[in-house]
DNA sequence: AATGAATGAGCCTTCATTCAT
DNA sequence: GATGAATGAAGGCTCATTCAT
């Protein structure tokens, strides 16, 4: 690690840091010392703080993906072992063994306050994740539903991983410890999900539930 | 509103400018200015500038729920439509009307990256408003669902609300400006998430769901 | 001195400065550790060290005036001595008693690498000391001469007196220490400039000396 | 040009850079840059900045002679005419087609804030030429004429060349845009310089005018 | 001979905070 | 109670220069 080049160690001492503090918070001087590299090298390497953080967080996408690489599976695997094996890896990336990586923490920042990295992230990285789990939902949804509806499927699955990763911390104090030590491994989690969803997937599949209009699967308030 | 006394003034022009930058991009200078008062009234009045932060984000979750209270409803409406309800409303808190409030965009903040405020947040704010979904899901389960079950599958309607809130941008680069504009009204998003909840809710009141192995009902991998 | 406010100490302690070396080669560590002042506070009372550059520059302008008034004459006095007398006092302000003062060094590099302060100067400063120089020529010169001779007879009076602050060096280097020590007391330099120019003002009053060409007063090459 | 070697490149590079910025604004970087050369080429090639400037003042000397040439007249040409020419060469060097270009404005910065190159400078450039001009002045001066008086003469004609090009942006604050166009072409000046002059100096050839006390010619204050 | 990488010094500016009034 | 002035610390960045190759 110490004998990569300076760009290399720059990046690689730039990860927790803009992870931990953010953009702002992180400064130039804080990083080149974890990379023992001289100050001036970020703007000689990268011209910008800002910059650095962009490379940042787009080497943190391909880093994470790598580290949890998504399983392939053979063709003829059932839609829902397909489903809980892309609900697992999902939020293995984002919980880690301990805490949340480096690399899952920069990206949910950048979610969350994109700056210019973030279109970038989508493309490489967001879309090829949410075009997987769509081609699964297609396998588990008739063909008649209609592509918002599909979208947002996706969106509450992967809402309910995402929630793990945000709010964490609000969880621990709303359940305890205890409670999370006994029942929010990774795989447990992953398991409800897949099953909360799986359930709530079978729904679409029933005839008319697509034409069915709210009002009339529940009254108005 | 310019003649409130300067604490208030100050309080009130820290929210948007908090909200927006987070606590360290946010300068003090920048919230006396857009207050009208001198440099100096953050120390005076609040010590510190994490202080004003922090009784920022207290005051934040307070002005969110008077501004969007949750409706009371006659206790024997049906758990269906308290659930839609609950939703519903969770749903608008989030999102506003144009873009999510500096309140949500703060509290936010703090769900993500917890400071000093968020003990106080949690006990105030997330927990009551979590223990009345909790309410709301035990008149949809059976008795002798485990009490984490419980707590996950509040996480699970939270999650899917949450991610709208914390997702946002990206979302809208991956369905497209057009699919939002139609079909991710607050509305219709509420409309969606509860049909998506309480088909994953009917599964747990079959006989027998609760005791399977999750290797029963999905063969392992 | 040490007894004024900040502004006051910093912008006199800007003024040597920004004279010596120039706006950019001058640093305002430089300058506030003169002033014996924080270094914030060219930021804090000035916004920028341009903003004290400019500041600088007027007040240098000013202050020269007030340190060597142009003496006023009482209105029958001849045209000849008012005119010695402006070119006395238009060299003693430009040279001073040991080298050029600072305003006048400040004045110059204004001169020929104009800011935007150069405007205000010349409205405030060259342009009063030229029109004065005009009234003076108005009495020497026939009424017919052209504006445009007048002011091209009034810079060949101030280009004379500039090129000794100006060209100081060069000229020494030329003739000698020695003859500078001699004839170049700035009462001599005044003396010769006025004799000079006086004798060549005098071709103007002879009559036809406006109209006659250039090509008969002097063959082609 | 592209094909010259590197210290050629630098050195021509350099120069529009130095007289627009002068020393200190100018940077290496930009200099290389503009040359197309690699950074590390000024140290290598010239050791230092300041010896790149001082090559590059000596290298625009010589430049502006031989682009502006002093033009050889026959020895018996009256000295009127030469003196003309004199004053016409000159105020060509200092002017330029559109603006004075970069050898005169970065000759004239060394004039005002001499640096090492300024000795060589004198020795090579100025006082050949202001010898050239004595010699001139000599064929138009009683021989008794003293030394000084001579030199001053030279200087005041020097001189007011030499302020169309210090002060040309204040003089066309002064006297407007219009005035400039009119009637301050080179030659329209160098024919106002050498009639001012040569009337001057008609003065100096009169019986006695060199004895004369001033106070005789023009009464004290 | 020439260069890409790296460096230490220093720049201007901004910041939250304090203090005398 | 409130404020204008002042401050020390730090920030990102640029610079001329050096060095290993």
């Amino acid at each position: 690690m110490a004998t990569d080049d300076t760009p290399t160690r720059v990046l690689a001492a730039a990860g927790p840091v803009f992870a931990d503090k953010g953009f702002q918070a992180a400064t130039v001087r804080e990083i080149c010392q974890a990379a023992g590299v001289n100050l001036a090298s970020v703007n000689y390497h990268f011209r910008d703080k800002e910059r650095l953080y962009i490379e940042t967080v787009k080497r943190a996408a391909h880093l994470r993906e790598a580290q949890v690489p998504m399983p392939e599976l053979p063709p003829g695997a059932p839609p829902e072992v397909k489903l809980r094996l892309f609900i697992q890896t999902t939020l293995t990336r984002m919980m880690g063994d301990r805490g949340a990586p480096w690399q899952v923490r920069l990206m949910t920042r950048e979610v969350l306050h994109p700056s210019s990295a973030c279109e970038e992230l989508v493309r490489d990285y967001f879309r090829p994740h949410f075009d997987r789990l769509q081609a699964i939902l297609n396998e588990l949804l008739p063909p008649d539903a209609p592509l918002h509806l599909r979208h947002q499927i996706g969106f509450s699955i992967i809402g309910q991983c995402m929630h793990y990763r945000v709010a964490w911390h609000v969880m621990t104090l709303i359940v305890g410890a205890d409670e999370v030590a006994a029942h929010y491994s990774t795989d447990a989690l992953a398991e409800h999900i897949t099953q909360f969803s799986l359930a709530a997937l079978a729904q679409y599949r029933k005839p008319g539930s697509l034409t069915a209009a709210p009002s009339e699967s529940l009254p108005p308030l």
